[in-house]
DNA sequence: CCGACCCGTTCGCTGTTCAGAAACAGAATG
DNA sequence: CATTCTGTTTCTGAACAGCGAACGGGTCGG
């Protein structure tokens, strides 16, 4: 029952701090309206509004939300926060480096991502000219089975670790061309593995196509995925098939190579 | 009293809810030492373990902290919050644009800061080849007077403003370079608004310079400053003083047209 | 192989304190 | 000028956060 060895099934939560609900529930209300008042957050959260009030105000001596121009939204010591955990994954200059490289390389939108708590996280995220797709902002998260990126890390679990991933999170459907079969989906690992690269047509966003591959460090662990994402107009034929896989490959050989040697 | 015609002074601090002040402490203290368990973070709060547990169970159930490998660490939850009030900035996309271009162009490190509470935060940031120069990670905030980048936005603000930050913050020391006198960082202000140019050597960080220059919106109004910085070896001369100051002015120039139509 | 120890976790209890209702102040609206 | 929005403060009771102590599992050392 245990995820990778070590730590407890989130699904059975114990007691939690109910105040830190409350303080979440406004952080999250600020976030979706960027932008509010206390009226408007107390009828959002269903909460009172010296509540709400009282949960700003401590929010606020710690920077994480600020007022202007009476109105309160979320201030930027998140962006603190986040920028830390980012720099503690191993090997994030060179990753970004190697991204970087990646995207100019291919002229398409490029993005690492690592797997937390049952789910893709983009940690690193370089747009190039053409490809404006707004799809995945640093943060954001998706399920595995839905991204080259998710597949490609998934290749390279254990198949327990796999099936973990699904009990949690099921195989959701984003798209008509989602995987949501479990026996097709880990035929499907199978040929990523022995091919090395992951495919996504489609499969989170219609018009949306990826090419991914895991990137792994010395031990053989795997750290996360690289994948360029384009429109499916730029990404068919050989290019698709072949040429950009091949260059994602290498690039991520670079880097692996990199890797161990620091 | 009023903190940009609107706002509480941050000082006065009425009643906060304490289970967040204790969360922000076990964050903090996670944050810090990058990993740890119950117990020793039970010791650094001086909190009992058990506290220290349900308030990391709690944390957990909105994914800002994860356990791994029997240990507690920061999750990636921050970074998705913290992209996204990075994303709210006006013109973010357009910023990050120029900056590159300042960077590539410059062959230094450039950034671009606004101010929050009186702080100068570093919104963006690109290292160039050279300049692994680690100070200024995302998020990181300096205190105005401190900084190129402080100075440029200081100098568009009305002196009551700028008096405002003094007062909450006051005119703390970083080396023997940083201005330490009210009157002579009014001065140096209006030397700023004249030449339009911000210089920073050694206030901040010893053989550290940099050049900054405001950015403003189409109404006037300072929306943040850029700002190159280098070690002293490559900042100093026609370079220095001049170069440097107009490569960085004409990017800036360049940016607020685009911000302008758009 | 076994005992001592350290860790994370759980369990009740008690005093603290968080949440809500209502009143207050101030600005904008008509 | 009255009304009706704001955001803020006060106060009180019921909820609950925090602690100590006990539990169970793992590891270390003998």
């Amino acid at each position: 029952m245990d995820w990778k060895s070590g730590g407890t099934d989130p699904e059975s939560e114990g007691a939690t701090i109910k105040s830190i609900d409350t303080s979440f529930a406004v952080v999250t209300a600020l976030r979706d309206r960027n932008g509010a008042g206390v009226t408007e957050l107390a009828e959002a959260t269903d909460l009172s509004k010296s509540s709400v009030h009282k949960h700003l105000r401590s929010l606020m001596k710690h920077d994480v939300v600020v007022k202007e121009r009476e109105e309160y939204r979320l201030g930027l010591r998140y962006l603190e926060l986040g920028a830390h955990v980012r720099a503690q994954v191993p090997g994030a200059t060179e990753i970004k480096h190697k991204l970087r490289e990646l995207a100019t390389e291919t002229g398409e939108s490029a993005q690492f991502a690592v797997e937390e708590r049952g789910q893709a996280v983009v940690l690193f995220r370089e747009v190039s000219h053409g490809g404006v797709y707004s799809r995945g902002r640093e943060g954001r998260r998706f399920y595995m089975h839905q991204t080259a990126a998710g597949k490609a890390i998934l290749s390279q679990y254990p198949d327990q670790w796999v099936r973990e991933v699904l009990d949690r999170h099921g195989l959701p459907k984003a798209t008509d061309h989602t995987v949501d079969d479990e026996e097709a989906l880990f035929a499907e690992l199978d040929e990523i593995r022995e091919a090395g690269v992951a495919f996504n047509s489609e499969e989170s966003t219609a018009g949306l196509r990826s090419v991914g591959v895991p990137v792994t460090d010395a031990d053989g662990d795997v750290l996360g995925a690289f994948a360029v994402a384009g429109p499916i107009h730029r990404f068919e034929g050989a290019r698709f098939e072949t040429e950009l896989p091949n260059v994602v490959r290498s690039v991520v050989n670079e880097l692996e190579l990199n890797l161990a040697y620091s």
